[in-house]
DNA sequence: CTGAAACTGCAACTCGTTTGCAAAAGCAGA
DNA sequence: TCTGCTTTTGCAAACGAGTTGCAGTTTCAG
């Protein structure tokens, strides 16, 4: 077991949750994920090590670490979540159209500007959603588009 | 019927649909919309005018509108789409979390630095979506309507 | 080692949204 | 106007991600 999936589980023990073996699994596999995989996945890599656990023990699992903010669920597009493991660093997305993949970045100076225009419409930042949709930059022939 | 609401049909048409009766009501509602209702408020709207119109009409009807590009369609928080009538202007938004409200802003400042990190990360921006959370800060007369 | 409380697998359910179908209505052209 | 070919509609059933009730299983404090 990974030690970012020791950390997920002995906070999910002090968060007054038992610790069993689905959920040892399932943290394992979300604290190894580097590709913010959607729960189905996550069930998949799950079933690999253990095929008796259920997607809904999944589910509730993923929600119960979400809910302890250990891991983070965000939505880019289509219907379902895709998880990540909560970085201390605060970080936006961008979501590759072409592939689905994600890339995390960071920008101070738009969170700056963020929590500036919040007050000035007159609200308490408390959080925010920023994902940028993007295309690789073809570098040398141009790909089919649409205008 | 509104001004807005004759422009929607009179694209409707243009793009090669049916002008119908339920149509000219759901896209009188949706015009007149400011407050980003969603699907099943919309068809509440439409009901008070005529109760025969389905739900499915409305979906099938927004989302015609939609592939237009004569509303647009977001998701805040929770899993309903909540809709406006297309602008010219882009802008972003921010979710009162307190009330669910919607208030429109725009940052030109914002949307520079987005293209600038889509850039420098090797990619081109198609798109990007920015939603800002928060509380009013102070209490004040307060216009917020929840969808 | 025990047993109350928490957890699990399963199937059934929720809820927003979509779809198959037969009936109804729009919109050319005659 | 009427005709007839499409498109659109209402209904109900279906969909898909996610949740939940239940009964049996497991955890862990004592």
């Amino acid at each position: 077991m990974s030690d970012a999936a020791e950390v997920l589980i002995s906070q999910c023990r002090q968060a007054g949750q038992r610790i069993t073996a689905p959920r040892r699994i399932i943290a394992d596999v979300v604290a190894k994920a580097d590709d913010h995989p959607d729960v189905p996945e996550i069930y998949r890599r799950v079933a690999e090590i253990d095929p008796t656990i259920s997607l809904s023990t999944v589910y509730r699992t993923v929600k119960i670490f979400a809910s302890t903010g250990l891991v983070e669920r965000h939505s880019f597009a289509g219907g379902r979540a895709r998880i990540e493991p909560a970085s201390e660093v605060h970080h936006d997305h961008l979501f590759d159209i072409e592939s689905g993949a994600v890339i995390e970045f960071r920008s101070d100076e738009i969170e700056r500007l963020q929590a500036l225009v919040a007050k000035e419409l007159g609200f308490e930042l408390t959080g925010h959603r920023l994902v940028l949709y993007g295309r690789p930059l073809a570098r040398k022939a141009r790909r089919a588009r649409k205008p």
